[in-house]
DNA sequence: ATTTGTGCAAATCGTTTGCATCTGA
DNA sequence: TCAGATGCAAACGATTTGCACAAAT
């Protein structure tokens, strides 16, 4: 069954001009991902999340186009947990709540955090990103 | 063989004081991860480092420890890669630099981080802990 | 004597890979 | 047509677990 053509037309160009060819299981998967507002997935609800809209799709597809979403800076991954990766479709300045209990994130806008002073990249280094990780047990 | 016994009775003490049982491998691990300053490992860097020193040990002792110390806030666990957790013998409050090409951690002492704001925590949750990253390449 | 820890090997879990098959351009 | 994607199952690597044996109190 097809869903709203507009929207699907959409998402087809983000995948378009990424350079990834819109197939049937991506486009989907882009549907969830970027249809609604900012969200955090792991592989795995993102995977139960399509099945129970009865999209079919292996758990390795959805790895693969994780990967690729990330690669094309379509999302970013987040490494917070040892259990496993969340990916996050916010792919600004921005950081993070971990609320340790359920294991879920939530967005905090680079705004809302004000970093007065930071030390000096060691000798050589260039950062590439600074991670702020607010970790609430609730 | 035996090693300083000085040193030896000191980390003895830590574990009793903590209530652990000071045990051949609890005491030769315990003495390698706070006979020195601070160290950043992993349970596979921590077993090598044993075996180096011929220290009879099995890994899932050296995982048993490494949980039993961080249990006893002796440890602190940091993820930051998908691929393993690390602990650091530094127990309080401070940050990290990451370094993306070899995986290694660097402390940053809190004083030379400063926050200036902090959003409120969500209702009902209280703050555990901030973690800074700054991540760089090199 | 009793409790706690250890070692081993098997089990688990998230993630990746190899490869045959399919599909979009 | 044919490079690029997908699905499946097997492979992987970090971590955990079950259980018999050993060591600490």
């Amino acid at each position: 069954m097809r869903q709203n053509t507009l929207v699907d037309s959409t998402v087809m160009e983000r995948l378009r001009a990424a350079g990834l060819r819109p197939t049937r299981q991506r486009l989907a998967l882009a549907q969830i991902l970027f249809g609604q507002g900012d969200r955090h997935v792991t592989a795995e609800s993102l995977f139960n999340e399509a099945k129970s809209q009865r999209i079919d799709v292996s758990l390795a597809t959805v790895y693969n186009a994780l990967h690729d979403f990330t690669g094309k800076d379509m999302l970013r991954e987040i490494s917070i947990d040892s259990n496993s990766s969340y990916f996050d479709t916010n792919t600004g300045d921005h950081h993070h709540f971990f609320f340790e209990r359920s294991g879920k994130l939530q967005d905090i806008p680079s705004e809302h955090i004000n970093i007065a002073s930071l030390p000096e990249a060691p000798a050589g280094a260039q950062i590439s990103r600074v991670d702020v990780i607010i970790r609430v047990k609730a």
